[in-house]
DNA sequence: TGTGTGATTGTTTGCGTTATCACTCCTTGC
DNA sequence: GCAAGGAGTGATAACGCAAACAATCACACA
């Protein structure tokens, strides 16, 4: 390290050599050891004031950045969480991740995706290896499927790890939605408005939120001893909700749906409408999710709405425990609200 | 570093020890030095294949990875690129993350994500900090707002940065959509059905994809010498298309629409709707991006799709080539599909 | 027989930071 | 006046890897 001339700015000798400062250069300029910079960036309460100023304004000249790779090398944590998940287009994940993010950005973590281009157990292991390959602090996984439950059972020992959204049989703590209590709420919203009973078009099968839903439905109609039909079967697509809408709309019995999320609904809306069936007037029904646009469906839709966001808070408070050491409580749901919009209305 | 003792496996030592296996540990199991080890995993071809395969036999034995962290140190490059988003919940910004990550992942990247709180210079240079401070190879920024061009012109040299949707007077290599092109796509087809003119209702200002479209409108009508009406402002939302919707209905004079996005289509579709005009027969709408649900609004939407998930993997293949010094051509534009449905028709 | 030459492997060093221990003052208490 | 203790700072040694250079070996060629 040479010393530095009069008349030459540090600025200036670190241009010519064409590199960023580190911990020496600004220790050397605030005339200081370099333990001492790192000092006054990590525990600033243990330096004296007037070397703590010092220190900054040398930090401050040469526009110092700490480099994170050698510190993550000696102190073996990057402050960098990983996010597994699926089809981050979808406004579940999306939000979700979003509401982690936000979470992340708080307290100072930075998040990392790995999406997954498939759901199953192999998928989700390599997602999980890509993260860990690069040394993250701990792991969220959003893949509400079944088959997400595989990978959670044969994760390498020692990593953090939270679900979002899975089962309640997990090894890792959980932060979901209560998709049951959603479920029957709005089963017994369309049962108080005197409809006999209520169908189910649900989301495909080995969907955690698809059974989750299925189950709170069947009991909220058992509870009231109504008969329970068949569940119809769709993919989350408008397009599936379409086509059962229209093959649906042949029968005249059905006066009340329950749908699993509201594009599917909103592909029903327009079968039924296509079919000459009025919603409320003929059938009711009712979405989940509260996507931002369901209140300018046609009708505006009754639906759950999921707080995204407070589970991706959530599921990060989560991990953080995790990362610290506490065990803290494994399942945190997230309640979900009945929205009492326009297409649900008395049974005919 | 003792040596092996007979009897004893090297996994049950590295348990015992309560750590990872590191490049040594290898080393010594395959009875190379740790630098074949390096090779092995690095130029393979540089290696006997004998000793190949058995360095990658303890490789697997100790179920060894490689440091990231120590790797960044020494090479200063890290395998990972950033991406600053404005509301990664919006379908266009997630759908291009989501091009990006899969782009990235098939290159073995992995994607960092920095989303912004609020939309301004400083935010943005917020975030491209905390994505830098963790050693990123790239910075791939989709904010495509005014305010982002303000931010890109004050970038730390020799940081690699590609923008996504910007403007056409950025200092960076920029992927986008040709929205002058969609914009110019959709006002011909309206006027091919023999409407007079079209209207238009934009995105807020100062977003570029708002002028943008604004912009190919414009010049689609002045090409054919047609009147320009004053544009109408929403917001993006379903609900500014509603009201802007209901407030429009009241005249008579619009016949053909053209919507900037998907979303306000919708919220205007109903307030047509519920003011008793009818689409396409009184009036035709076109929208913009073509979400997945638009094949089902009510009429089904004629609109443009924009491919962004083409636009995410054409960022990240120039921000490849910036990485890798190339500088190749600054701007590849993406070319709109219109997709006609059945909410336009001919001019009544 | 000596000498390149290339293929293969090893040794040393340094990347930039923090942990640990050691050192110097200065205060406190008796 | 002196020991004990604490506050502030520094020197040194890791952390795990790859770059650069050195060493070894086999083989070909003159």
């Amino acid at each position: 390290m040479t010393t530095l001339q009069p008349g030459e700015s540090p600025a200036a000798r670190l241009s010519e050599r064409h590199r960023a400062a580190v911990m020496e250069d600004v220790a050397e300029l605030a005339g200081v050891s370099a333990m001492t910079v790192s000092r006054v960036l990590n525990t600033p309460q243990k330096v004296r004031p007037e070397t703590r100023a010092r220190v900054l304004a040398a930090v401050r000249e040469l526009d110092y950045r700490p480099n994170s790779a050698a510190r993550v090398l000696v102190t073996g944590r990057s402050g960098v969480l990983g996010v597994v998940s699926f089809d981050t287009t979808l406004y579940g994940p999306a939000s979700t991740l979003y509401g982690i993010e936000q979470a992340a950005r708080e307290n100072d973590y930075l998040v990392s995706i790995a999406s997954l281009p498939a759901l199953n157990r192999r998928s989700i292991e390599e997602g999980v290896d890509r993260l860990r390959s690069q040394s993250v602090d701990g792991i969220i996984i959003v893949a509400p499927h079944e088959s997400a439950a595989e990978g959670l059972r044969h994760l390498p020992p020692g990593l953090p790890v939270v679900d979002v959204g899975g089962g309640d049989d997990l090894p890792v703590p959980v932060a979901a939605v209560d998709q049951q209590a959603g479920a029957a709420r709005a089963t017994r919203h369309l049962l108080s408005l005197g409809h006999r009973t209520v169908w189910h078009l649900s989301g495909p099968p080995n969907w955690i939120d698809s059974s989750g839903r299925v189950a709170g439905w069947r009991s909220a109609l058992e509870a009231e001893g109504r008969e329970v039909p068949e569940p119809l079967v769709g993919d989350w697509s408008a397009h599936s909700g379409y086509e059962i809408g229209k093959r649906l709309a042949r029968g005249r019995e059905i006066t009340a749906m329950f749908v699993a999320n509201d594009h599917m609904a909103m592909g029903l809306l327009r079968a039924l409408r296509e079919s000459g069936r009025r919603v409320p007037e003929d059938v009711s029904v009712v979405g989940f999710d509260d996507v931002p646009e369901s209140a300018y469906f046609w009708p505006p839709l009754t639906t759950v709405r999921q707080n995204f966001g407070e589970v991706g808070r959530r599921a990060f408070q989560l991990l953080l425990d995790r990362i610290g050491g506490t065990e803290g409580d494994a399942r945190r749901l997230v309640e979900p609200e009945l929205v009492v919009r326009e297409s649900t209305g008395m049974s005919p």
